[in-house]
DNA sequence: AGTTGACTTAGAGTGAACTCTAAGTAATAC
DNA sequence: GTATTACTTAGAGTTCACTCTAAGTCAACT
């Protein structure tokens, strides 16, 4: 469902950023609230950041409601990389629209002259 | 001014990505040409794209005019690629300013009532 | 003449994030 | 009762993209 490998899951628990419920035979239990939270988890990856700070986010969390300013202070930041993943993907994806429309372009004329 | 390492560019050069003339003394020398091309390659690391990749299109490069068709395919691939992350980073960017918007919230709360 | 600095090389090392292995246990299926 | 399946663990291995090291050469300054 979520596309996470077992093997990323016990990684992600040995960095401590995710502590699953346990069954009576010891095997793990993921709750809604812990897919909830591996799906938050997932997107921050996706947007690159690094195991370390989500990481660093979780403990914030651990440590309760004071470390509110911490947290927010992170997701801005965070948000700040992604406005500046955007634009450079747009500025690149603009690049690319050029080169494409130029190799259209040559593709055509080629065929015209055979 | 491209901000790459010389180590980097070693690395590059091993992958058979770029090849700089050497002056008289044997030492790299990057003409205008060589930069162009190494913009345009800083691009498609900054997006993403696997330096296996970015060899398969040097090499296409090399290869001559008849690999245009394949080159064309490779960048469109890649375009989609960017529109792939566009929307990740856009879905995870909401979800931040959600989240954002309710950490400002507590927090002003918290303000009031202390 | 000697030292400094900028380059050269091959190859080893690093960090991030998984990914896999091997050995073990425990419930279910036949 | 044995086989299969699904989990468990600690820890080793992999991949990617650099990044660094060490030893050497060469021109230029003092």
């Amino acid at each position: 469902m979520l596309e996470i490998s077992t093997h990323a899951l016990r990684y992600y628990e040995k960095e401590e950023i995710i502590k699953p419920e346990r069954d009576a035979q010891g095997n793990r239990r993921y709750t809604d609230s812990h897919l909830k939270w591996l799906e938050f988890v997932k997107k921050l990856r996706e947007t690159q950041m690094p195991i370390e700070q989500i990481k660093k986010y979780t403990q914030l969390f651990k440590e309760g409601a004071h470390t509110s300013i911490d947290r927010l202070n992170l997701l801005e930041n965070h948000r700040r990389t992604i406005e500046i993943q955007i634009e450079t993907l747009k500025t690149t994806e603009a690049m690319l629209d050029k080169k494409i429309t130029s190799y259209k372009q040559h593709l055509s004329t080629v065929n015209l002259s055979s």
